[in-house]
DNA sequence: TATTATAGATTACACCTGTAATCATAAATT
DNA sequence: AATTTATGATTACAGGTGTAATCTATAATA
C-alpha cells in the first residue's frame, strides 16, 4: 500500500524524521555533506510527494515539508519485505547472518537478550 | 565488489544454489510456478553470467550454469547492506525491529538466545 | 516600476529492472 | 541435404532511480 522508497530518497526522508515541518532550503542544508546538488535535493522532495510520502504546507512562495508516513512504518515494511526477498521468510537464519556478521558488543547482547526476556 | 544482485534475478540464483550445474532448460522447469515466460528466465541467466554472479560451461550448443558465488557471501554482504542503509548501521534497532514484528515463537526465541549465548 | 533572484514544476538522460520478442546459428529431424 | 527446432545473443520498451538543468511564476530589490 505504501509506495516503495528509493535509497537516495529514504535519506531525505531521514531529515524529516528527525525535524519537521523544514522548508526544502533547510532540507538541503541539512544535507550539504551529502555531495548532493541542490536541485537534486529537490528532485527527492518532489518525489516524496508524489507518493505521498511527505507532505507539505504552503507558506507564501515556499513549502514546509514533513513525513506522511511514521518511520516504524516504513522500517517495519522494508524489514519484512527483506526477510522475504533476501531470506525467504526464513527468520533464524536472518537472524543468524546478522548476529554472526556484526560483532556485537556485549551491551549490545546484553539488550538483545533483556529483548528475548521481556518477549518471554 | 559484488555485482548488485536484483530481486528476480535472486531468484533465479536461489535454484543454482539449490543445485548445480543446470542448463537454462532445466531452470526454466523449476521456476514454472513463477508464471515467468521461458525468454525472461533466460534474460535473468544471462545478466547473472554479465555480472559474474553465475558461471557457465558449455556443452555442444547448450550451457549448464553454476553459481559463482558463495549464497553466504550474497547474504551477509545483502545484510550489512540494509542494515546500513535501512537502519544506519544501527544493529539493536534492526534486531529489536524484527523480534518486535514478527511473533517469534518460543522455539525461535530459544534458538536466538543460545545464538546470544554462544557469542557471549 | 523594472529587474533580479528564488522556489517549485517540468524536462533530461543514462543505467537498472521486469518482462519478453526477435535474430542468428547450430543441432536434430525428415 | 533441406528444413525445423532449440539455444544463446541481441534488441525492445516502459517504469524507477540517480543526478541534475531548464522553465515559469512570484517575491524581493533596485
Amino acid at each position: 500500500m505504501i509506495n516503495r522508497v528509493s535509497d537516495s530518497e529514504r535519506i531525505v526522508l531521514e531529515i524529516l524524521w528527525q525535524e519537521s515541518p523544514l522548508s526544502s532550503q533547510e532540507v538541503v542544508e541539512r544535507l550539504t555533506d551529502s555531495g548532493w546538488n541542490e536541485k537534486t535535493v529537490k528532485t527527492f522532495l518532489n518525489r516524496l510527494v508524489k507518493k505521498n510520502i511527505v507532505s507539505f504546507k504552503k507558506e507564501g512562495r515556499r513549502y514546509f515539508y514533513s513525513p506522511a508516513v511514521a518511520k516504524e512504518d516504513i522500517l517495519s515494511e522494508e524489514s519484512s519485505g527483506f526477510l522475504n526477498r533476501v531470506f525467504q521468510g526464513d527468520i533464524k537464519a536472518l537472524l543468524a547472518t546478522f548476529v554472526d556478521n556484526k560483532q556485537l558488543s556485549q551491551a549490545e547482547l546484553d539488550y538483545l537478550k533483556n529483548l528475548l526476556d521481556e518477549k518471554n
